[in-house]
DNA sequence: TAAATTGCTGAATCGGAGA
DNA sequence: TTCTCCGATTCAGCAATTT
């Protein structure tokens, strides 16, 4: 077993799968230690015919209002202790996603916003390939939903905007994911050879959370492990995972699972990088090294506007000096304006952007 | 006004639209005389500044005051009246669709099961055209969420299976309905030629609710009437509508709307119908998917070449990163490539284009 | 303050070919 | 020549918890 700790964060079981109730266990860990949950909790299905209690005794009339009001009553009392005890476990700028059908996603949405939670997505995972509604009596229930939230609404939470969009072929990713469901031969299997889970996720969805919300050294938590997905993609993308999960045989199941990935390479795991994470270059480092010249003109993208470059990298045009940014926004009207875009010079007869200049600059940093 | 009462319903007011708050409105009618409810209530957006598009256009957005409220409490309680005075109203065999985003369906979902709703399905309407994320800080915000609840769990309830399955090229209808949303000629214009209301629904989508959950002649009551959409619908379809608006001016614009209606004027329903092209498919899937490995090297159609595939679904060669076609093109020396016949992978110890994984992923989705 | 950030649809307009 | 038609192009507009 890969197993370590986290150096500053307190004694962290990274890598493994830790045995008993998730919120028993969660209480074990420090505040603020974790980067990501993931959580996949029990859908509440059992509220048709068969109805128990916390101490597992059988509710009888399933139509009598009373017992129909406590049974969600008793889901909301457990939802709410064990996002609250996540909540605490996250870091500052952590964030959860918690995964859910009609039976329970909306107990989950609701307890997730009363607890200071901030959704900032919720997305629909449409399956190709559900199972069909055999009676004709409802739509073929299609898709899942998953909600993604912050520790709070200030979080500065982790979204890789960049990668999501090249995952997207070019376009960003819509709130809408379209993947198959878990089968064949992803689908773990017991020592019968029957499926070891009900509802094991497919990888792909997991794979998606993680590039999209996560980076490679996070820790991931999973309190509702089961056969292990959640740990299984973490490891490969480079994160580290935290699994809880009381059934014996899913924790069998996810260590054999877990043994046999491999991470990927290190080049594999790099992702778009927004350009924000670029190294800043002040326009004025232009001027320095004469890739402009101080009295040169610059001309503006749809050629209405131009300004003369001054030699501390300010520009001045008509009534207006300033940066780059602020003369480009004065002489549009406009509430900002990004001057490496919206200003142009003269190159080879060609007028070009002088965020190529900016460009050659970052290049020769590499 | 083509006004008329129900026999043996008290005293309905068919086909008009009353003036005043919803809950108010709904107290003066009598228990179990509507067949199907249809709301479409304030979103409860909690938006703080003003947005720009990067093109520095001012994102017109919902700052109504009928969608501001103090917190989640309040809303809660709005929205618990409203939906009891709603299953006082609704028929035994009745049934409610309630629509929302993140905002707040989670609000209303938990509200309907409290009340004893009985949850039927969850319907994603999956925008073809949404409103991009302009920030690049989250997904662009893609769908919103239906809830079709009958009155109690042993309601009867209406669920045309077969005409859905038509409206379908014949298969099961699904969970999730593509839908553009309501733009062009169809949108209401007030006397200024602005939208007449910021929120207005496109038909085809209640067109879907009304053929699949109710039947010519029934009543179909709206406690957030706006602009009449599901009165425009219900008109056409042959159903009888009650409409509750507080607002003069909505009112004013779903008067001049609904006399301009003509029954059964399929004709203008048609246009909606979702065209079939084939489904566009991101490279990025095939790596979420695990049908190629992140790591993995692909090489050219020429054999000349050779890339690493990364987790986002870039590609890397020497000092190019990008997409499957930029970094083909690149190292080709090309304006251009496609990608997708470029690039070759093995498999049983054959060199293939990555094209045949794509034609895989669109037979499943057949 | 600096600098980053948008996809799709339907209507309107424009330009070239053919009547 | 002038008009019409059609395809190509441009442009406006959309429920937003937006560093």
């Amino acid at each position: 077993m890969d197993t370590k700790t986290k150096a500053g964060a307190g004694a962290l079981p990274l890598n493994t799968i830790l045995d008993g109730d998730c919120i028993d266990e969660m209480r074990k860990l420090p505040d603020c230690s974790v980067d990501l949950v993931f959580a996949d909790p029990p859908y509440n299905l059992q509220l048709k015919g068969h109805l128990h209690r916390p101490d597992n005794s059988r509710v009888d009339a399933v139509d009598d209002a009373w017992d129909s009001f406590a049974s969600f009553q008793t889901y909301d009392q457990f939802t709410r202790a064990w996002l609250a005890e996540a909540r605490r476990v996250l870091k500052p700028n952590g964030a959860i996603w918690v995964i859910g059908s009609y039976h329970n996603v909306f107990r989950l949405g609701a307890a997730l916003q009363d607890l200071q939670f901030w959704i900032l997505n919720d997305v629909v995972w449409r399956k190709t390939n559900p199972m069909p509604n055999f009676r004709g009596k409802r739509l073929t229930n299609a898709h899942e939903t998953l909600i993604w939230a912050s520790k709070e609404e200030a979080s500065r939470y982790t979204f890789n905007y960049e990668a999501l969009k090249e995952l997207n072929d070019g376009v960003q990713m819509r709130s809408d994911w379209v993947l198959p469901i878990c089968t064949g031969h992803e689908r773990e299997k017991d020592e019968n050879g029957e499926k070891a889970h009900p509802t094991q996720k497919p990888q792909s969805l997991l794979h998606r959370v993680m590039i999209a919300t996560s980076n490679p050294g996070d820790v991931v938590l999973d309190p509702f492990f089961g056969t292990g997905t959640t740990g299984a993609v973490a490891k490969m993308l480079g994160r580290d995972y935290i699994g809880i999960e009381r059934d014996a045989d899913y924790r069998r199941v996810a260590e054999t699972r877990l043994a046999r990935i491999r991470k990927y390479d290190k080049a594999a795991l790099e992702v778009t990088r927004p350009k924000r994470a670029e190294p800043r270059v002040p326009f004025g480092q232009l001027v320095e090294r004469g890739m402009l010249r101080p009295g040169e003109v610059l001309t503006s993208l749809n050629g209405r506007h131009a300004a003369k470059v001054r030699a501390d990298g300010t520009l001045v045009a008509d009534d207006v000096k300033g940066s780059i940014h602020k003369v480009g926004a004065a002489l549009e009207g406009a509430p900002s304006c990004n001057g490496w875009t919206y200003w142009c010079f003269k190159r080879d007869g060609q007028t070009v952007p002088i965020d190529l200049l900016r460009q050659q600059i970052r290049a020769e940093m590499q």
